[in-house]
DNA sequence: GCCATCACG
DNA sequence: ACGTACGTGATGGCA
């Protein structure tokens, strides 16, 4: 028992339970992480049921080495792989071809540490090689800082851990010319060094911090967004794009008919400042060219339907049409760039293009690459009501869930105290937007616009503002949740992120903070989800998109069935990790296109 | 480079 | 009296 004397030393508290023994981190103390691992695989090489929840849970490494490559292009199909540098405590090397680091990639007894490790996976991935047992440097600084976008770079990192300064000049492809330098081998190193030190720095972070469980999830969900980088997701460009045409000839008489209505000749229906500007003159007081804002004078004049219909075309058209086709591959796959953390809530992201946004209208033309294949589409039911209920603790929202009860009806039946059958579906219509904007703090103001907006449905504020405050009344629990997070000094999910004075703060008194928590979840619980896909998929199963509440795998049509299974299923139980007073439903379909129809 | 706007959830 | 639901990414105008 040697052994587990050293690692009490090291700082861990030891308990025997259930003939297991758990280490803890006091918090205090050494905690030499490197050598804690050596102490752990020791036990494990002995033979010792160990189990250590807050250290590694199972996972107990013979070795850590850190790698870091260096590319030609920024997309594995676009380049390959001209350095790969490889650290260990013993000091680090330089290889040309993956082959020869081939067997420490694969090994799952070696524990490998990259920066951005989705960047680095996927270009060894691409190229026929295994990484088995990896993690990520750059995922522990944005969860120890929760700042997402920013000071996360290994350049940030090292400054703030390491205090070095790194330059970036050969950072860039375009500097690169295609030679290698001993400079640039010398940078190659360098980084990888710096990336082991780190690891051991930000891990004892993330223990001091208790966020190991967030780290695991992140990592566990890193597999995913190498698949959808890998995968991409073919776009029929041609059929769209004639489609584009049509939208421009449209575009292109609005316009016209726009400046003659309104006399405006110059008029540059791009410019808000010339739309207010224009309309004023016109007699039409609108304070800004927003839809909501036009929205209120749709009614009343032809011109406002036609420039909001003008602006909607025009969306299509310069943020989708020609723009799309540079991001289209050879393969006719559009490859996005991924984020496993995107928000500040922990929500993915995607980006060049944002295959998160297509508008609906496009999506009947993302399709399977072979006829062979179909894909399978599933999206949680409601996921944030069902969150809220969860967090809020409200027993008619739980209850409403348990029944299966249709929310945006009973909603209605309780502010307008009548029957759910009575409920018509103008008031049911009303009662979704309230269900949709008041947890997030809309006041009765915003919701009077928003009805009008969405539904062309016209409220008196006095209506939006007793149905704002029926609601609170039904949903008193709600009510209570807001309070408490508005006053609050920790702000959790139910995954175990948290915002504290330690960690960051959220500003006091804002209304963001409701939003916190229960979009938070609901992506912890979508990760889950991923990791449990992830492991079960069949390996012919392509991971193509994920949208929030939503994920779409292509499979040979002769798998549809049970993929529709083991997607819902994956989709349930990873939510229903944190979700436990209220169902989960999840609507899966298949479709030979991403139109959800 | 920032702002307003709008695509998605 | 004031401003008025959260989280993103991409675009065009404007300074």
């Amino acid at each position: 028992m040697k052994i587990l004397k050293q690692l009490e030393q090291l700082g861990y508290e030891l308990k025997v339970r259930d003939g297991n023994i758990e280490f803890k981190f006091r918090g205090e103390g050494a905690n030499d992480y490197e050598k804690s691992l050596e102490l752990l695989y020791e036990i494990k090489k002995r033979k010792i049921r160990a189990k250590n929840y807050l250290l590694c849970h199972y996972k107990q490494y013979k070795k850590v080495v850190a790698i870091d490559i260096e590319t030609t292009a920024t997309m594995p199909q676009d380049g390959k792989i001209a350095l790969i540098a490889i650290n260990d405590n013993k000091g680090s090397k330089v290889v040309y071809d993956a082959k020869e680091i081939e067997d420490i990639l694969s090994d799952v007894e070696i524990l490998k540490v990259f920066h951005n490790a989705s960047f680095d996976v996927l270009w060894f991935e691409y190229f026929g090689y295994k990484v088995n047992e990896y993690t990520d440097t750059m995922i522990m600084s944005q969860i120890i800082n929760n700042r997402i976008r920013q000071e996360n770079s290994l350049a940030d990192v090292a400054h703030k851990y390491l205090n070095v300064v790194i330059s970036k000049q050969l950072q860039d492809i375009s500097n690169w010319n295609g030679v290698i330098s001993q400079e640039h081998e010398e940078y190659c190193k360098r980084d990888a060094e710096i990336t082991y030190k780190l690891y051991f720095i930000l891990m004892n972070e993330i223990h001091r911090l208790e966020l190991y469980p967030v780290l695991d999830r992140e990592i566990r969900a890193l597999p995913a967004i190498i698949e959808l980088r890998k995968n991409g997701i073919k776009f029929e460009y041609d059929k769209w794009y004639t489609q584009i045409l049509e939208y421009e000839k449209e575009k292109d008489m609005i316009e016209l008919e726009v400046k003659s209505i309104l006399n405006d000749q110059e008029l540059n229906l791009n410019s808000p400042i010339q739309i207010i500007e224009s309309l004023n003159k016109f007699g039409i007081n609108v304070t800004s060219s927003s839809d909501e804002e036009l929205a209120k004078f749709s009614d009343d004049y032809e011109v406002i339907k036609l420039i909001r219909k003008y602006k909607k075309i025009k969306k299509r058209i310069s943020s989708f049409g020609e723009k799309l086709k540079e991001k289209i591959d050879d393969d006719e796959c559009i490859r996005g760039k991924w984020n496993l953390i995107g928000a500040d809530t922990f929500r993915m992201t995607c980006t060049s293009p944002n295959l998160q946004g297509m508008p609906r209208v496009s999506k009947e033309y993302f399709v399977p690459r072979n006829k062979e294949s179909i894909f399978v589409i599933a999206d949680y039911s409601q996921i944030e009501l069902r969150v809220l209920a969860e967090i809020s603790n409200d027993e008619l929202l739980i209850d409403a869930f348990k029944n299966g009860e249709d929310l945006h009806r009973k909603t209605a039946s309780m502010i307008l105290n009548k029957d759910i059958s009575e409920v018509t579906d103008e008031e049911r219509s009303i009662a979704k937007a309230a269900n949709f904007g008041l947890i997030y703090g809309m006041t009765s103001y915003g919701l009077q616009k928003k009805i009008k907006a969405d539904y062309g449905m016209e409220v008196t504020l006095e209506e939006a503002e007793k149905f704002r405050n029926g609601y609170f009344e039904a949903y008193n629990d709600v009510l209570m949740y807001q309070d408490k997070m508005l006053k609050s000094d920790y702000i959790e999910t139910l995954g175990g992120r948290y915002w504290s004075k330690e960690t960051s703060e959220l500003d006091r008194g804002s209304i963001k903070r409701y939003n916190y928590p229960i979009q938070g979840t609901s992506a912890e619980g979508l990760k889950e989800a991923l990791h449990l896909l992830m492991m079960k998929k069949y390996k012919e199963w392509l991971l193509v998109a994920v949208v929030h509440d939503e994920i779409v795998l292509e499979v040979p049509c002769k798998d549809e069935d049970v993929a529709k299974d083991i997607l819902s299923d994956c989709m349930v139980k990873g939510m229903s990790k944190f979700i436990k007073k209220v169902p989960i439903e999840v609507d899966v379909k298949s479709s030979t296109t991403w139109d959800k129809s």
